[in-house]
RNA sequence: GUCGGGGUAGUGUAGCCUGGCUAGCACACGGGACUGUGGAUCCCGUAGCCCGGGUUCAAAUCCCGGCCCCGACCCCA
């Protein structure tokens, strides 16, 4: 006998209590876009190899899943919500601007999973697309870090500036082949410490002596070069702007973030681990690199999985499965129906025992699903009348039919 | 791609080193005590040694191979 029981590696089930939660996860996340004005977008899984393993995709190619479909085409799973979004712009070069859109999706990665690393997982994007102005990236933080804290996670953004990475590496005298080897390595830096990240420059090492002068507070930076003071002043800007949306926030000169279409502001967000949950940053130039006329974009996108597998029990996520549970004693079926489909008009969600078992099965289950609220549909009805029971104190009334989605 | 640690009911585990009772326990699940009242208690029940080969009178246990899972590195959300 076969065993057909097998998933893919590095994927995941959902099932409850996790799967309510993080339906009510995405929820948060949804409605908080929304209220941020953003617009729901969605694009296909499937995109052509040859878009993801173009050069917002370089950095990326070694992890991706790539086949041949049955004509020979060269398929692949997207990895982002970015860079589909990107071609979107860059096919449509007429929408107009400036955009703001967001998108949950799964993506997915050839990675080797592990603790917070899955092979498919969800990422919930918002980008602005048509401005460079701070005021988009601050919004693009803003948002989804609102809808963390509304989750019950209060993370510290770590700000940093690609445009301001290449101005100190270009005052250091940094040579240009060998940046993206000392970017890796200075990203280790809260992981593996200054000792850590010197052994792993080897040559490179004495640059970094010169790179920690930066190493300070943002308004200390020194001004060496335009370049710099350009950047500082931007992330200065940005830094503001955050301020008022109420975003914490600090300086860190060692985030440089994988992706390699980066051209401005990045960001990472950590809790009280050393994993990134929230990150983004200004990308303006892959639209253009796709055949789409040059449009500047900046985004964020919280890891939703990866924060449901690390934070979920100190998240503030309901696990009931819904409001009202509709308890049926056998004979009253049909006006069960009615009465439930009487509450899901009063805009409740309605589980319903549709069973036949016996009372005391079905308050059980009410119990085990989180729902507060049962109604017992029984001989009372007959007088127009039903029980209303509150499965935390125990207590129960009875109600006139008509009044019941006022008493509940 | 490199390196560790593991696979025993749905979940978590005991047993393995030192081969041998009917593979034990807890939680979960189903039923009952209690056919209109949940959480407690008690009773009953369903359900398991990853796969293949070898050694042996005898393998969950020892040996070999495979598969799978978890984690670390690399890289990354």
């Amino acid at each position: 006998m076969m065993d057909f029981t097998k998933r893919v590696r590095g994927t995941r089930d959902f099932l409850p209590p996790l799967s309510v939660k993080r339906a009510e996860f995405l929820r948060i996340i949804e409605d908080t876009y929304r209220e941020f004005g953003f617009i729901p977008w969605d694009t296909p899984a499937l995109e052509m190899a040859e878009l993801l393993t173009s050069k917002g995709g370089e950095e990326i190619r070694d992890e991706l899943y790539l086949f041949k479909d049955k004509a020979g085409r060269e398929i692949g799973l997207r990895f982002d919500l970015t860079l589909p979004t990107a071609r979107v712009l860059a096919e449509n070069k007429t929408l107009p601007l400036p955009i703001k859109r967001y998108m949950i999706g799964k993506v997915w990665r050839y990675d080797r999973p592990q603790a917070g690393r899955f092979r498919e997982f969800t990422q919930a994007d918002v980008d602005i697309f048509g401005t460079a102005n701070p005021l988009a990236d601050a919004e693009v933080i803003a948002a989804p870090w609102t809808a963390l804290r509304r989750a019950g996670l209060e993370g510290t953004v770590q700000l940093n500036d690609r445009r301001l990475l290449d101005a100190i590496a270009d005052y250091i005298g940094l040579p240009a082949e060998r940046r993206a080897e000392f970017y890796r390595a200075i990203d280790k830096w809260y992981k593996i410490g200054e000792d850590g990240v010197r052994e792993e420059l080897k040559d490179l090492a004495p640059f970094l002596d010169r790179f920690l002068e930066f190493n300070v507070d943002l308004s200390e930076l020194p001004e060496r070069s335009d370049e710099i003071r350009t950047a500082k002043d931007g992330l200065l800007k940005l830094g503001e702007y955050l301020d008022d949306f109420g975003v914490l926030w600090t300086f860190n000169l060692f985030i440089v973030r994988g992706l390699d279409y980066y051209t401005g502001p990045i960001f990472e967000t950590f809790a009280d681990r050393p994993t990134s949950i929230l990150s983004g940053g200004r990308y303006d130039e892959l639209i253009g690199l796709l055949g789409g006329k040059s449009i500047p974009a900046t985004g964020g996108s919280i890891g939703v999985d990866r924060v449901l597998d690390l934070y979920v029990d100190s998240m503030n996520l309901s696990a009931k499965e819904a409001d009202i549970y509709v308890a049926i004693i056998p004979g009253y079926e049909k006006k069960g129906i009615r009465i439930a489909r009487e509450l899901r008009g009063a805009g409740k969600s309605i589980f319903m025992d549709v069973t036949g078992r016996k009372l005391g099965k079905q308050l059980a289950d009410a119990e085990r699903r989180g729902i507060r609220t049962v109604v017992i549909v029984g001989r009372e009805t007959e007088n127009g009348k039903i029980v209303v029971k509150d499965m935390e104190t125990g207590e129960q009334r009875t109600v006139d039919i008509a009044d019941l989605s006022r008493a509940i």
